[in-house]
DNA sequence: ACCGTTGTGAACATGAGTGTTCACGTCCTC
DNA sequence: GAGGACGTGAACACTCATGTTCACAACGGT
């Protein structure tokens, strides 16, 4: 049941970060001592929450073999039903604030930035700064997830489009295009 | 300076959505009896805030010309400046509560829309949703205002990048990619 | 049947943010 | 120089989230 709290909870605090911990236990159908008794103080909650979705993103990140071809059709594969996670981690600035926090955020992407660094000049465009295709993956990843909690997206339709999208832009084939 | 108010306002929230009145006004260079005198309640500053932000978009959308071959580019060079303003828009999801606030919000983008599906066939992939098109526009206008505040983009490079993944995409040219 | 565990609501004290008022400066205009 | 407009800090009462405690009910294992 933890993990059901957990995820209610990322839910209601992304819907309004300023709701109280009232409503967080009564939208996880608990009572707010009981939420209190597992996470003393607020800044408790954020920072339960924050660690799990940590937890979370670098087990689908380590998960992903970066050896393989597939590579980041995997990484994408894990990464988009992680949606709330991954935006409670983007939407929540102040979790810089703490020190083992801001680590962890720092240090979490680093596996994709070698990834992709790596296939820079196979797959890859070399004329990009890594950070930025890295950026562009998880922004598609985001827009995915959001597309599909709008109901304007199938779930099964999210990871290929992703992908399109991130390998070949938008351009209608056969325009050369130019910036 | 009002102007100036609401720019710091702005800043101030996105980085703790939480953030009391007084430290907004203090931010400001103002006393905390001003800023109330101009907005008597927290909503108010929210949604003045809110209010000024879609009128920078609006501005921005409506003033590219929509038949243009750069209409694209023209966009994206206004809409990247407006990095925190989009930004707020998009973090405030209880935004939404208000009436008027969500149906501007619902509206505003119509036109890109109707930009984008006018080019799919002839510039752009008509194998795509328009509002995922669209989606990914934003979505790298941000990422790169995201770039330009940490430091790690010029600028003036902005555009660029954003225009030419947004287009081409990631792949390495040669490679035939496929989802 | 007993007892530890766990979840619960009720109640309370406290602190912080908020809305409001007031009296005091400063600047500009007439 | 009188008077209004505007910004300001100090002070106040009020609300509300929060942290905390307590007594009670449900459950499971021994």
């Amino acid at each position: 049941m933890s993990v059901h709290v957990l995820e209610t909870a990322t839910s209601v605090l992304l819907r309004d970060p300023t709701a109280s911990l009232g409503e967080v236990a009564k939208a996880a159908g608990v009572g707010r001592t009981t939420l209190h008794k597992r996470f003393p103080t607020r800044s408790d909650l954020i920072h339960a929450l924050a660690t799990e979705a940590l937890d979370l993103v670098d087990a689908a990140i380590s998960s992903v073999d970066t050896g393989s071809d597939t590579a980041i059709e995997q990484l994408v594969a894990k990464l988009v039903p992680l949606g709330p996670r991954v935006e409670f981690l983007l939407r929540f600035p102040n979790l810089r604030d703490d020190e083992r926090l801001s680590m962890r955020l720092t240090v979490m992407d680093q596996p994709v930035i070698d990834l992709i660094s790596r296939l820079q000049g196979t797959r890859l465009r070399a004329d990009l700064p890594a950070w930025w295709i890295a950026q562009t993956l998880y922004a598609g990843v985001y827009s995915a997830w959001e597309g599909i909690a709008a109901g304007r997206l199938a779930p099964l339709d999210a990871p290929g489009l992703v992908l399109t999208t991130f390998y070949q832009g938008v351009s209608h084939v056969g325009a050369a295009d130019r910036s």
